[in-house]
DNA sequence: CGCGAACTTGAGGCGTGTCAACCCCTGTGG
DNA sequence: CCACAGGGGTTGACACGCCTCAAGTTCGCG
């Protein structure tokens, strides 16, 4: 056996399974029967890596080796132009997936930070393609999760493209809610884990207009601002602005 | 041998070979071995449909089935929201992949329409991952041509979220005319296969503000506009505009 | 506890959207 | 051959949403 793959390559790094995680339910393995997960776990040595809070998972550039899954935590994708311009193309929360980026190039075209202290679990990608190749369900799955983040990313580009700023950051809003709720998180009362640089970033908005559509949101009735913390209290309301309820 | 797979479903329908393909060497099979090549053109059958111009390649809510590439024309996909919003999120010419939105839900999530009489190759999604667990240089192929789907989409969000309309139409320009010459078709002239409109939605514009910037970009010498046909006069000039040379 | 980062709010300017008029090109049918 | 219709494109005037710049406040980390 090649005991490489044990020499734990960051610091804080060690073998963990997929059949006995919490997340097993939404992660990379939805669908597997047991048997398989017991299977994938003896063959895919998944070792974990704690980032620190404001540090990069990996940066653009950075040889692409692995798939990394987040456990605990939360990061942020963000995309850089040669120009300097630097886009937030995503947030991504316990049981997503990060680094697909790298597989094209074998490098990573964006940079992945992380937005609080975090865990992830690191999959060598190369023994995850030879291991997909022998499990229909985990090639499924895999083929699954990129296709989501494509038809994700168009779905981003309809609100880059074609909303205003208080329906974008009501779809912000009630994505990132709907995301937690399906982790077992209140829907209503959210932490917010970024600045408002980096949700206006991310919405092609500015910090100001994140600031002040969070204020009109809270003369509007339809939630409570404190700073990151947010408290919804009509989501049905928030719906309806994503809907182009004003105008 | 199943010979339902021979019946054409649609009334254009015949069979088709990558390995005699004038495209095998920017579409799907790139990086294959000709044996490699000709094994997947007896195990893939893939057949091959026409597509007259304006009409659906598929819509949003089909049954995915199929992936597609284009062989001879032009496509563009486009997002629909529930409240009628609508984008275009990419034009596609010969050799780029269709379908890739449907893999995850095994429903099309995009509307895939050709912009003029087009052939595209009809490859079953089933028989590809099939084969693709065989043929390590397949899957290779497969997945790489998702993750530059990725990048690609995040490259459309960056330029959508921080790109002022002079930047973004120059963006579009460049890279419709790097994808036409890695064709073998001229990088300088180009007749557009898409309105004003169309052009404006993928860019997160108008169709006048369009109008508006091809008509400034003639004032200043960087190309000649007549209707559809685009004359590049100065390439490096318009790659200064997209570097953000005029704020 | 103190400092810097993050956030809020206001005033004014600018880029792009909106609305409207007009032109051009193409295809069709008398 | 011309008249006509209609979609696509251009251009102008004006409106408006968001950005920019600036000042002041609050928060949270070391």
């Amino acid at each position: 056996m090649d005991r490489s793959v044990f020499r734990p390559i960051h610091t804080n790094a060690c073998e963990v399974e997929c059949s006995s995680c919490n997340l097993r339910e939404i992660c990379l393995p939805v669908g597997l029967t047991r048997l398989e997960m017991e299977y994938i776990d003896s063959r895919l040595v998944a070792t974990r890596r704690k980032v620190a809070r404001g540090a990069p998972l990996y940066q653009a550039g950075d040889r692409f080796e692995s798939l990394y899954a987040v456990w605990t935590g939360f990061f942020k994708t963000a995309v850089n132009s040669q120009d300097g311009r630097s886009q937030v193309t995503g947030f991504q929360l316990g049981g997503e997936l990060l680094g697909l980026d790298g597989i094209g190039s074998r490098r990573h075209e964006v940079d992945a930070t992380a937005l609080e202290d975090s865990q992830v679990c690191v999959i060598p990608f190369e023994a995850l393609e030879l291991l997909s190749a022998e499990v229909a369900s985990l090639q499924l799955q895999l083929h699954r999760i990129m296709s989501r983040e494509i038809v994700r990313n168009q779905g981003v580009m309809l609100l880059l493209g074609s909303m205003y700023a208080e329906e974008r950051l009501a779809a912000f809003l009630l994505n990132l809610t709907n995301r937690l709720q399906a982790r077992g998180f209140s829907a209503s009362s959210v932490l917010l884990r970024m600045t408002r640089e980096e949700i206006g970033s991310f919405l092609g908005l500015t910090l100001e207009t994140v600031s002040r559509t969070f204020s009109k949101f809270q003369a509007d009735g339809l939630l409570f601002v404190r700073n990151r913390q947010i408290r919804i209290t009509d989501p049905v309301g928030l719906q309806q602005v994503l809907n182009g309820a004003a105008h």
